[in-house]
DNA sequence: CCAGTGACGGCTA
DNA sequence: TTAGCCGCCACTG
């Protein structure tokens, strides 16, 4: 069976940031990929979101790319449910757009400090 | 093995 | 100010 290198390690603490986001807060790759070190891997960050498509228990609805633009709503299980969840939990959003983002921004780095 | 793509972000023109 | 390019790291074809 394939195991996965510590590279692994990397996705766990992804989604460990991601499930300390509050509610009606949202973040972003490119904060927590430079609260791992790795800043600039923004990318990975989502990639390992979409790992995480299938642990329910990962409000990734709540990480947005850097102008809180919904990118990623396409690869949940429905488009709408990213904003749909967003908007549950008292985030607005408009356009795909999440309204106040700056705001509404929860940086790993110094809320979680 | 090489090239292209991707839930991004920062820099340069 | 807005638009475009490159860079990071991993996966697929």
């Amino acid at each position: 069976m394939k195991e996965e290198p510590a590279k692994k390690n990397f996705f766990e603490d992804v989604y460990a940031v991601v499930r300390l986001i509050p509610s009606g807060r949202v973040t972003s790759y490119g904060a927590i990929a430079s609260y791992l070190g790795s800043k600039g891997s923004a990318r990975m960050v989502g990639w390992a979101l979409i790992a995480s498509q299938p642990f329910a228990s990962i409000p990734a609805h709540r990480v947005v790319n850097r102008n809180g633009l919904l990118t990623g709503r396409q690869h949940f299980e429905e488009p709408d449910a990213m904003q749909r969840r967003l908007e549950e939990e008292g985030v607005r959003v408009e356009n795909n757009q999440v309204a106040n983002f700056t705001e509404l921004f929860w940086d790993p780095a110094k809320e979680l400090l």
